[in-house]
DNA sequence: TGCCAGGCTTCAC
DNA sequence: GTGAAGCATGGC
């Protein structure tokens, strides 16, 4: 086991934060981690320290980069307009929310099926895919080969076949073996051009799934903030190289907000 | 019970 | 290009 210690760092928000949906609470701030086919075990005692079980070298290697923490939150914290209200007040609700750099496919699968759908739901449907909370993630050629009805009884309902083509396109495009585009439009325009990927689910993929940072995907939650806040229009250019990360700073403090915890 | 969910495709216009 | 209907299904 190590112990680090971390900045603009905090465990639960991250679990609460609406991009990972396979993460289980296995005690008070501590979650098991199913990703890369293995389980890290993580738990912050404190704000400023996380403890994982597992090597320094496979901290290094894997989870310091899928928790994102080589990324300097601080600094984009401080190009936050001062004069955004909004936005300071979902910085500061937000504290410690960092963007996580999923596996691709997993990214994929998971957000295919998020589209008109709740978060329960979407994990619902993950777990029976993948058959178990510690599973491997469930594979493309396992999701190629299943029929729409299997895909259906895990409650896909109509994204069965968007999930199902998906498979197929990203096995055919050689992705299990990195995926290279020169940019983020070449990327988001990759994704959309998959049967049932729109330009949400691209951002999203684009975002969580490829550390794109300048994705900014547009759900319910954030086309509502920024009808009320900002006239309908984000000032992206203000913000480019991390939009997606404020993005997720006020989808995180607009659900706490409407659920009354915020 | 009815509305809603990290939307997309399809079809009018 | 914009707008509305239809979509599966369970959470709340």
């Amino acid at each position: 086991m190590i112990c680090e210690r971390v900045s603009f760092f905090d465990l639960d928000k991250i679990a609460q934060s609406g991009q990972c949906f396979r993460w289980v609470q296995t005690g008070e701030h501590a979650y098991a981690v199913p990703v890369f086919g293995r389980v890290l075990r993580l738990r912050q005692p404190a704000p400023g320290t996380v403890e994982a079980a597992c090597s320094r070298e496979e901290w290094e290697t894997l989870w310091k980069p899928y928790l994102d923490l080589d990324c300097d939150y601080g600094a984009y914290q401080a190009k936050v307009d001062k004069n955004d209200a909004y936005l300071k007040a979902a910085m500061t609700a937000a504290y410690g929310v960092r963007v996580l750099r999923q596996p691709l496919w997993e990214t994929m699968v998971s957000f295919i099926i998020s589209q008109n759908n709740n978060i329960p739901r979407i994990k619902k449907s993950i777990l029976t895919l993948c058959g178990g909370q510690e599973a491997a993630f469930i594979t493309p050629e396992a999701v190629a080969a299943a029929s729409l009805e299997t895909l259906r009884q895990a409650g896909l309902g109509y994204r069965a076949p968007y999930l199902h083509s998906a498979a197929l396109q990203y096995i055919k495009d050689g992705l299990d073996h990195g995926a290279d585009f020169s940019g983020y439009g070449e990327a988001k325009a990759y994704f959309q051009s998959y049967h049932g990927i729109g330009p949400k689910v691209a951002d999203c993929i684009c975002l969580y799934g490829l550390g794109l940072k300048d994705a900014f995907p547009m759900d319910t939650w954030v086309k509502r903030i920024l009808s009320r806040y900002y006239n309908g229009i984000f000032p992206l250019g203000r913000y480019e190289g991390f939009a997606g990360v404020l993005q997720q700073w006020m989808f995180y403090y607009e659900r706490e907000r409407d659920a009354g915890r915020a």
